[in-house]
DNA sequence: GCAACATATAGATACTTATCAATATGAGGT
DNA sequence: ACCTCATATTGATAAGTATCTATATGTTGC
């Protein structure tokens, strides 16, 4: 997953309703109106918000009858997990900078 | 990591730039100068983009005469990564609706 | 076909954000 | 003290976003 797709799907991430909206999918498929029971927001706005995180194909949405039933991309979502934690943590010694900046060397 | 957090951080992380920046930090410690140099954007804006990735805590900041050092605080990124790996991917089957929403049973 | 329902879209508004130019702050060197 | 350099802050602006109300679309049952 390259820097701009890993920056898309952090962004939709990057709010809070739509954090909890993802929690409630770990727990499996679920249609629309139930998200919305959920949370104190309009039916339009939780549409945006589940278009933010279908369109960085982070949720699968799936339609039946009148009902639209929206689940976790395990594949998408495994791709993010993993490029979050390719980005590990070296601590590395500071660089000592004696009068110079590290820029300088 | 409650969600609010987890929601910060990525909100932190939702700018390509920022992704950029965590991801030459993962080499180490490196002083706003060299970051600078690494991208087409003036010194206030990544003045800016350091704030904010300071201000969620993914990030150190270290003043060491003129310069001022940055690098990634391990711990948060750590508590992150193991947030988002632990929403684990149920693919949970469709609850099958005969005529009614899943909401109304 | 029509009414009721679930969801999406359009349009408006308030808020936030990314960016820049200009300026301030603070540290070192002369 | 003054100049230079590195970074932060301020203020402005354009773009993006979260939310709402109102309306459109599409489905089901009568």
């Amino acid at each position: 997953m390259n820097e701009t797709e890993l920056a898309l799907i952090c962004k939709a991430l990057g709010d809070e309703n739509r954090v909890q909206i993802i929690k409630m999918l770990t727990g499996g498929e679920l249609c629309a109106c139930k998200i919305l029971d959920a949370f104190n927001i309009t039916q339009p706005t939780l549409s945006h918000h589940m278009k933010i995180l279908t369109e960085c194909n982070l949720v699968n949405s799936r339609k039946e009858g009148k009902w639209t039933y929206y689940s976790i991309n395990c594949n998408k979502f495994s791709d993010f997990k993993s490029a979050v934690s390719q980005f590990t943590c070296k601590t590395s010694p500071a660089k000592k900078s004696v009068g110079k900046c590290c820029c300088k060397d």
